[in-house]
DNA sequence: GTCTATAAGGTGATAGAC
DNA sequence: GTCTATCACCTTATAGAC
């Protein structure tokens, strides 16, 4: 589609994505982000046609990436190897995202559930997770490889409250994310 | 102070916990909660002065709970049975809540984080995530506990598509959060 | 692309009768 | 304890000028 430049509709963006994460998706009003934006919400009506479409365009990305690693993954033999390598390439997608979006997908899930997206977005991680372990996986394990994935893309803010840089709280989420999967055994199901 | 019955009170709180889990706080109007106890909305207000004062009296059990568990955990060594004992009691309260409210800490955390109780439950899961690891643990020490302590609220709702009984998968959370803080070792500070 | 002005509706909360 | 009626406010969204 058209690519007009103002800049305008990636501000709007990159300010609701931080201030749903900040205070959510519901107190967040289309008010304030024009004022932060410093024009009006007439304004925003030109970029987005409902307040919605904001977060619908919000994660088309996201989407777009995790659809990736599934496709790939389809075509790997179900090994460790491969379940770690889903990971380091899920941590890259998460890191990539603008500052809060993880963070807003994570905390609060209630309101994404309700959101266009929330829908695609669930069901995409449940197909990771069934990649991440087999077909006939204990309840523990299940469990293992759902906080592996969280783990991952919340490990940056989770650790919030340490003395740590970014770099670091990602990689402690991926470090501990990668041991969780290799604890999960899978059945080796060629098919 | 005064325990005058009809239940009313009572009713209020259990429809309110189960549409802010399910729907989210914001979402949930005080007309909606009183069309589902068919009465009107003037009726809630005799019972609580304000919507956030319903949460506020939700949340007071489980507060004075959690305080429980640390006052006990502070008498005790820090060691790894400590620990687990910890986690087994917070297991045990959290289950013993009403249906949807940890669902609703967990799945709101941008909600609960700007309503008055979000600070003291925040405040007391620092304390307990602090208890489960050393002072100086790792990141991924940190992160090993504060997943733990997730899992063993959550996996109750994060299981909720596997075919398991309610039962099974307390039983899975607490199994995995065991596993998890004794991966973490702590520097034995006999203070 | 951005503005002013306004519509239409829901929200939390209150007053006062019963 | 519960009702009816109402308030002030804020929200998403639209119409039409510039």
């Amino acid at each position: 589609m058209g690519e007009r430049r103002s800049g305008t509709r990636e501000r709007i963006q990159a300010v609701a994505v931080e201030l749903f994460a900040e205070h959510g998706y519901d107190k967040t009003s289309l008010r304030e982000i024009a004022e932060r934006l410093d024009v009006t919400k007439a304004a925003l009506y030109y970029h987005f046609n409902t307040k919605e479409a904001i977060v619908v365009s919000l994660f088309e990305d996201l989407i777009a990436g995790l659809d990736a690693i599934i496709g790939w993954a389809e075509e790997q033999p179900r090994t460790l190897e491969t379940r770690q390598e889903i990971l380091r390439r899920y941590a890259r997608l998460a890191r990539e995202r603008p500052k809060g979006m993880m963070r807003f997908i994570q905390e609060s899930k209630t309101t994404m559930q309700e959101l266009a997206p929330g829908e695609d977005l669930q069901c995409r991680f449940r197909t990771l997770t069934g990649m991440l372990h087999g077909p006939d996986a204990s309840l523990t394990d299940h469990l293992r490889t759902s906080l592996a994935l969280i783990t991952t893309s919340a490990a940056v803010f989770m650790l919030k409250d340490t003395d740590s840089t970014d770099e670091e709280r990602y990689d402690a989420g991926l470090e501990l994310a990668l041991e969780l999967v290799a604890g999960a055994p899978v059945e080796s199901s060629t098919r």
